[in-house]
DNA sequence: CAATCAACTTAGTACCTAAAAC
DNA sequence: GTTTTAGGTACTAAGTTGATTG
């Protein structure tokens, strides 16, 4: 096993060189020969095209690189209508790199002021009353009101929590206050649940008026003009202070998230723009116009260190052609993703070991849907892992387990901290492999030693342009939707159980890759709920039915039209509650089955939109059924492009 | 190379609101 | 009309990736 350094990953030449080839003749239809290292860019090259004859067939001609004015229609329409419907997907794209040629906004909404409290509200210490000073008392409110939270139990909440607090106190407030147990929040705590409490309480004048001033917020600060087109924002305010709560076993939990002023934002707009202005007697740390990215805002959150931004909504071109892209990249997987395993499976016979853990590790990333697997400072979040960053302690090897061989057990936290827990039988190759790789190793070893996200991500390069570890997960998801939704759904059903077909279909996914949500509180008893309407239902059409049963013995004896109307009626009833039985109960198991799994996150970031759309096409199912509004409007172009014989 | 930074996608949950049930 | 429930949204943390820096 000689040499450890990565030097030594190009003796061997990658042998898939032919692979990425594989579609090189589709090659970026324009604003080319730069790309290289931009593998995205001729992604869409083929739906470009179609697209291009799209527009021929309208007579719509592709505009020069310029966005272009809505000229005509700007005055004969209201200028609302021509902004709901702009195709974006019709235009042609900016050259690599280039993000967009105007950008105006009116920068961030920060978050309120600090209010203090009412006199009469109360904080204790050791059991006697003390006024804090401002600053004290607003760090103090943030702990007070997550009180009745299990996590301001935990020690490394409060640790944390209590020395950022006495950060902001005084020096006689630091000196009386030593300790956190002898703090009292509860009649503050009190306060807040009083006014939570009146908040709901609030006349419907009163909510309205909040209503309307939120609506003007929107509309002042949700929006921008990007190239000509108003785009509304994702995230226009600023996270408020607050205590940090990271999610599962977070070391930095309980710090103070501080509260970030005009001075800390970074503006970026166009030269020519209205450049915000920053609230009066303040000034932006900087305003830079840099068309190379995407973001309005940013500034940097004190708790990691890390730079966080406003950026464009779902629904925005910007995120749309990104979107679009990224279903495109795996759909150039979908062309070469045999060979690719072919390879793999060639390179766990490699003699060298890196080879062999790189090919080991892309199989769980493809066949199990993995994460790549970044390593992380120790120290600075929760303990989690991914593919690559896999430890020895989190997998166990049975060489045969409950009749099948060579089983891998994994156990394992993954992104925020949710478990992940499978028994895979894998082929025996890998399963050697394994062994081999945790020879003389401890637990808290990487089980991938030799291998990381970035020699990973540099070997998917070579074998595709534009492949990395995340596209095996869009991929696998995607295609994985388009199998189930054939093989599960039934011509002869109807609306409701065609839509629990996909619902199943989307589960599967949901499973692969492990979206895992808290049941609801309320599921067991939502579940009992349904359960009884289900039985009243029952109960319902057995009347119904002795009601039929009865129509029909009187129409036999009587003969005459009004019994035989009678009971045309009666068998319309039964029907109609019927099939109302059927929905309740197609439902009901929907819902058991949906118990611990999320759908939402694949339906937005893992499955193509056309395959959901498609199948909508084909079946009459309509589109409101699979997607929201919100939904509808992020994949505006699907719903737009894809016809019933899509094909991922 | 390894560490760090920057930009952007993906993620679950808390909260709100509208619709349904009572 | 009031309460309950479900669905949708806002929020922001936690990933991935590629570039830059040392």
């Amino acid at each position: 096993m000689a040499a450890h350094s990565v030097k030594d990953m190009h003796i061997f030449p990658p042998r898939i060189k032919d692979e990425p080839d594989d579609d090189g003749f589709f090659s970026s239809p324009k604003e080319d020969s730069k790309p290289l290292k931009r593998p995205r860019e001729d992604d869409d090259s083929s739906s470009n095209r179609f697209l291009l004859i799209l527009q021929d067939s309208k007579a719509k001609k592709v505009k020069s690189k310029d966005k272009k004015v809505p000229e005509a229609d700007k005055r004969k329409k209201p200028k609302k209508e021509e902004e709901q419907k702009w195709k974006w997907w019709e235009e042609e794209r900016y050259p690599e790199g280039i993000k967009w040629k105007f950008l105006e906004h009116k920068g961030p909404v920060f978050a309120p002021p600090y209010e203090p409290l009412p006199e009469n509200v109360k904080f204790y210490y050791d059991g006697k009353v003390m006024k804090l000073s401002t600053k004290a008392e607003e760090v103090a409110t943030f702990f007070a009101k997550m009180l009745d939270h299990e996590y301001t139990t935990k020690e490394i909440f409060r640790k944390n929590f209590f020395k950022d607090w006495r950060k902001e106190m005084t020096s006689e407030e630091k000196s009386t206050i030593t300790s956190l147990s002898k703090c009292d929040f509860t009649h503050m705590s009190q306060y807040f649940k009083a006014q939570s409490e009146a908040r709901k309480q609030m006349s419907k004048e009163e909510k309205q008026k909040i209503k309307e001033e939120n609506e003007r917020l929107l509309k002042e600060y949700g929006y921008c003009v990007m190239d000509n087109h108003k785009e509304r924002i994702a995230n226009f305010k600023i996270e408020p202070p607050g205590l940090f709560r990271g999610r599962g076993n977070h070391p930095k939990m309980g710090m103070l998230k501080r509260r970030i002023m005009p001075e800390d934002i970074i503006i970026n707009c166009s030269k020519d723009s209205k450049i915000p202005a920053p609230p009066p007697g303040h000034k932006w740390k900087e305003v830079r116009h840099d068309n190379k990215v995407t973001w309005l805002v940013s500034w940097t959150e004190n708790i990691q260190g890390s730079i966080k931004y406003i950026m464009l909504n779902p629904s925005s071109r910007i995120k749309g052609e990104k979107d679009w892209q990224k279903y495109e990249t795996a759909r150039r997987l979908k062309k070469c993703v045999d060979k690719i395993r072919n390879q793999y499976r060639e390179d766990w016979k490699s003699k060298e070991m890196k080879v062999r853990q790189r090919a080991v590790a892309l199989y769980f990333i493809d066949k199990l849907a993995l994460r790549a697997g970044n390593e992380k400072e120790e120290g600075e979040t929760a303990d989690t892992v991914g593919c690559c960053s896999l430890r020895v302690e989190h997998i166990k090897l049975h060489p045969e387990l409950d009749g099948q061989e060579y089983v891998v057990e994994f156990d394992f936290l993954g992104k925020d901290s949710i478990r992940y827990y499978n028994k895979v039988p894998v082929e025996k190759r890998v399963f050697k492999n394994l062994q081999l790789f945790m020879e003389n190793k401890q637990p808290e070893d990487d089980l991938f030693d030799r291998l990381n996200t970035s020699i990973l991500n540099k070997h998917l390069q070579d074998l595709m342009e534009g492949l990395t570890a995340k596209v095996f997960r869009t991929y696998n998801a995607s295609i994985t939707l388009q199998q189930q939704l054939k093989e599960l759904t039934n011509p002869d059903d109807n609306i409701p159980a065609k839509i629990l077909s996909y619902n199943r279909a989307n589960r599967a996914v949901a499973i692969l890759c492990n979206h895992q949500r808290a049941p609801p509180k309320t599921f067991e008893k939502s579940m009992m709920n349904l359960q009884s309407k289900i039985d009243a239902k029952k109960e319902q059409l057995a009347d119904a039915r002795r009601e039929l049963k009865s129509a029909k013995a009187d129409a036999k004896v009587r003969r005459d039209e009004k019994s035989k109307k009678s009971v045309e009626s009666k068998k319309k009833a039964v029907q109609r509650i019927e099939e109302q039985l059927m929905k309740l109960e197609v439902q009901a198991t929907d819902r058991e089955e949906n118990k611990q799994i999320a759908l939402g996150t694949s339906k937005l970031n893992y499955l193509d939109p056309r395959i959901s759309v498609a199948w909508c096409k084909k079946w009459g199912i309509p589109i409101e059924k699979i997607y929201n509004k919100t939904q509808r409007e992020k994949f505006a172009w699907a719903i737009d492009m894809a016809e019933e014989d899509y094909e991922f």
